[in-house]
DNA sequence: AGCACGCCGACT
DNA sequence: GTCGGCGTGCTC
């Protein structure tokens, strides 16, 4: 029997958001009960010269660092841990799996609020109401506002929300400020009911086989981890399987996690939601501030939403009691992070769920090809939605041979006779071109001189509605020259085709049709894409024009010609991924022709007809196309055949990330293990100037993650040593989804 | 990442 | 003689 006391656990271990693989020890803070420390709960500490907010990854007995090296935290911020130890379980999976600092990877998980000194309060929507005294008061008739004011709230029984008094009166804050300094008025949190029963506000509609077969299965399997592909083609209503697998999942009395991705569908959904289900939601998109995020944030790790939804970053939303995962378009690329911690919102929810051992759903019309692999190997369960739910006929699809046709600003004779077919005949038409601006340069016709940008290699794009040449890349503009700056030549032309262009051409051969051009530019100010999008969906707008932007998730019910503008620049590109999102894209926007009386049609223009892709693409045979691809990835052993992982370097300097790259193959090069990973590279990025800085990169690929992975965490800490690194800007992205 | 320390070039 | 350039080192 062990007689010495048991060494107290007062040193906390603390992960920081800072570039740096550990954590920092640290005494507790002055006056804290050691009762209090729990992992899990922020804390103040004094980090170097500063303050850092980091989170308590554990508390530990004792610190392999001298005990006179170790300081004391400042404080503890909160009383109970804001990330319960299966976010934590979560966060120390990603900062594994993603190379990525573990601090880091927690201040990705919280919101920017909570990453500050200051407490967790939950300061949501609050409700105005009368104070008893307020309730005995008579208010002197001659302060009208005041009267008014304390009417409207003996009028409302459980208050007024701050949404309610600004549709009331815009300054009623002046009025409510008087009466709360006369004791007669407070204000409230507003409460929210835990929704224990889950009220249906609708019915669930009518399911059909294949829906209902759907329904059956994922029901089944609510008790434990599985993955469900839903392979459902647009109307095909993934959306109705959605929601019946989470009344159920609701009833039982757990909560959704549903990811959608970054294009501003997430309202939409949630509206679906809201019609569906009376239970408190919590919703993560773009448009929120900080303080409506954090509220969101503590309503999902409260327990009181009971269904989440968000972007990407909602994969880390703390939620007490997580029941469903659903990742809808599971295939888009905006689940990955772009930058930090480069993490896949997908990948991590099936973590999640594999972690929780509940299911999850990941839905799409056109599935990654990952997913489709998964699937045939059995690893996901598949549920395909073939038919359209709402009996609409498929449309009829198209190719264009553009080799030898007349084009007028791109747009064969063939489309243009289409169009008016369609508009004439009430129709909508839908044009896309994935390329915004007037024309992507201008060209001398004289010398050849063309309107490079001065930081990237790259054209700079003419905007003729701005009088101004804008790179796309890194975003610098100035005015279009008057005179070749080589040969001082007036004959400058712009070349080749962008949406305003194409609205041009438009304008003048549809002079009577109202034309609307949905891009980034014509979109910027805020509300302007939903004023654009409720436009078009009304019917008002005849011929609609637009980028990727447009590609899917809105439903124009009069929409009857979809036409691809340009699909070969999707076809024959440097990365092996774009003639797959081009397919996928051809797939997508077909799924939106047509309306329910009437069979759609779908035009693609383009010079390669008989390419394979297309072929299937207008058979609408996804199953086939990935095939085809799976073949070719197979072929050249990319993934999902091997695994990748990417070291990006740039700097101002040109040779600085060759250099810092080729000292990172040196150092592999002595690994144990090296050899069963390829080192592609280094060699510059496919455009190596890019705002101004140079770029490079080095590829690796192994047929065994667990190689791959295990080089990486060797060779990290090298690199880091490296001198080399000092000088460059450096990154590692795992499971790379962009080559450039 | 931040921040400080420290050692060399062009200026009041 | 100093201000400030960015190379180097460190953070419990």
């Amino acid at each position: 029997m062990r007689m010495q006391a048991q060494a107290q656990k007062t040193i906390i271990r603390v992960a920081v958001p800072v570039p740096l693989r550990q954590c920092f020890d640290y005494l507790m803070p002055d006056d804290t009960d050691p009762e209090l420390l729990r992992a899990g709960l922020r804390v103040l500490v004094p980090f170097g010269r500063v303050k850092l907010v980091g989170i308590i990854d554990a508390v530990v007995a004792d610190s392999s660092v001298e005990s006179a090296r170790l300081k004391h935290a400042i404080h503890l911020l909160d009383e109970k841990p804001l990330l319960n130890s299966e976010l934590m379980q979560l966060c120390h999976w990603t900062s594994q799996y993603y190379h990525h600092p573990l601090g880091e990877v927690y201040a990705t998980a919280l919101p920017a609020r909570l990453r500050q000194d200051r407490p967790a309060a939950i300061t949501g929507p609050v409700a105005w109401c009368l104070t008893e005294l307020g309730r005995s008061t008579d208010v002197p008739a001659r302060a009208f506002r005041q009267v008014a004011m304390m009417t409207a709230l003996r009028q409302a029984v459980d208050g007024l929300t701050e949404a309610q008094l600004d549709t009331h009166s815009g300054n009623w804050k002046v009025t409510m400020r008087s009466l709360e300094a006369k004791g007669w008025v407070e204000c409230r949190a507003l409460a929210i009911d835990r929704a224990v029963e889950v009220r249906l506000l609708e019915q669930g509609l009518a399911l059909n086989d294949a829906q209902q077969q759907a329904v059956s299965k994922i029901m089944a399997g609510l008790d434990r981890f599985g993955v469900f592909l839903l392979h459902g083609v647009t109307g095909s209503g993934k959306t109705e399987v959605y929601l019946q697998t989470m009344t159920t999942v609701l009833q039982q009395g757990r909560q959704v996690l549903i990811l959608v991705p970054e294009i501003g569908l997430t309202p939409q959904l949630m509206q679906r939601f809201k019609q569906r289900f009376d239970v408190p939601m919590a919703i993560f998109h773009s448009g929120l501030n900080d303080g409506e995020r954090a509220y969101n944030w503590l309503q999902a790790q409260s327990g009181q939403a009971r269904i989440v939804i968000g972007t990407r970053s909602a994969v880390f939303a703390a939620m007490p009691e997580p029941g469903l995962i659903i990742v809808d378009e599971e295939h888009d690329l905006s689940f990955k992070q772009q930058d930090g911690c480069r993490y896949s919102a997908r990948d991590v929810a099936i973590v999640r769920a594999r972690h929780n051992d509940i299911p999850i759903i990941l839905g799409s019309a056109t599935p990654s090809l990952e997913s489709i692999m998964n699937s045939e190997q059995q690893r996901y369960q598949l549920l395909e939605l073939p038919e359209r739910a709402a009996a609409a006929t498929h449309p009829a699809m198209y190719l264009v041979d553009l080799k030898h046709q007349h084009l007028d600003e791109g747009l064969s004779e063939p489309l243009i006779n289409k169009i008016h077919e369609h508009v004439d005949s009430g129709g909508q038409a839908l044009l896309f071109l994935n390329r915004r601006g007037y024309a992507p340069t201008l060209l001398c016709h004289d010398c050849g001189w063309t309107s490079q940008c001065q930081r990237c290699d790259a054209h700079m794009t003419l905007h003729q509605a701005s009088g101004r040449l804008r790179c796309h890349h890194c975003g610098s503009e100035r005015r279009p020259d008057s005179h070749c700056p080589a040969c001082g030549s007036a004959d400058l032309r712009p070349i080749g085709q962008g949406t305003e262009r194409t609205e041009e051409a438009l304008q003048r051969l549809f002079p009577d049709k109202r034309i609307a051009r949905i891009d980034r530019d014509t979109t910027r100010r805020k509300g302007a894409m939903e004023q654009k999008l409720k436009d078009a969906e009304s019917g008002r707008d005849q011929i609609l024009l637009g980028t990727q932007l447009l590609a899917k998730g809105h439903h124009f019910p009069n929409l009857s010609l979809v036409a691809v503008l340009d699909s070969d620049q999707g076809l024959f590109s440097a990365d092996f991924r774009s003639a797959e999102r081009m397919a996928q894209l051809i797939m997508q926007v077909s799924g939106r022709a047509g309306r329910a009386d009437r069979a759609g049609e779908v035009l693609i223009q383009t010079h390669h007809p008989e390419h394979e892709l297309l072929q299937y693409a207008v058979r609408q045979d996804y199953p086939a196309l990935s095939r085809y691809l799976l073949q070719e990835r197979q072929t050249a052993q990319w993934p999902p055949y091997s695994y990748l992982a990417m070291l990006r370097a740039e700097a101002t300097q040109q040779s600085m990330p060759i250099q810092f790259l080729r000292d990172a193959v040196t150092c592999a090069s002595d690994i144990p293990g090296s050899d069963k990973v390829m080192l592609l590279g280094p060699v510059a990025a496919p455009m190596e100037k890019r705002a101004g800085r140079y770029r490079a990169q080095l590829l690796l690929q192994s047929p065994e993650r667990a190689d791959l992975h295990g080089l990486i965490s060797a060779w990290l800490p090298q690199i880091e040593q490296l001198k080399s690194s000092r000088k460059v800007r450096w990154s590692l992205d795992i499971d790379p989804q962009d080559m450039f």
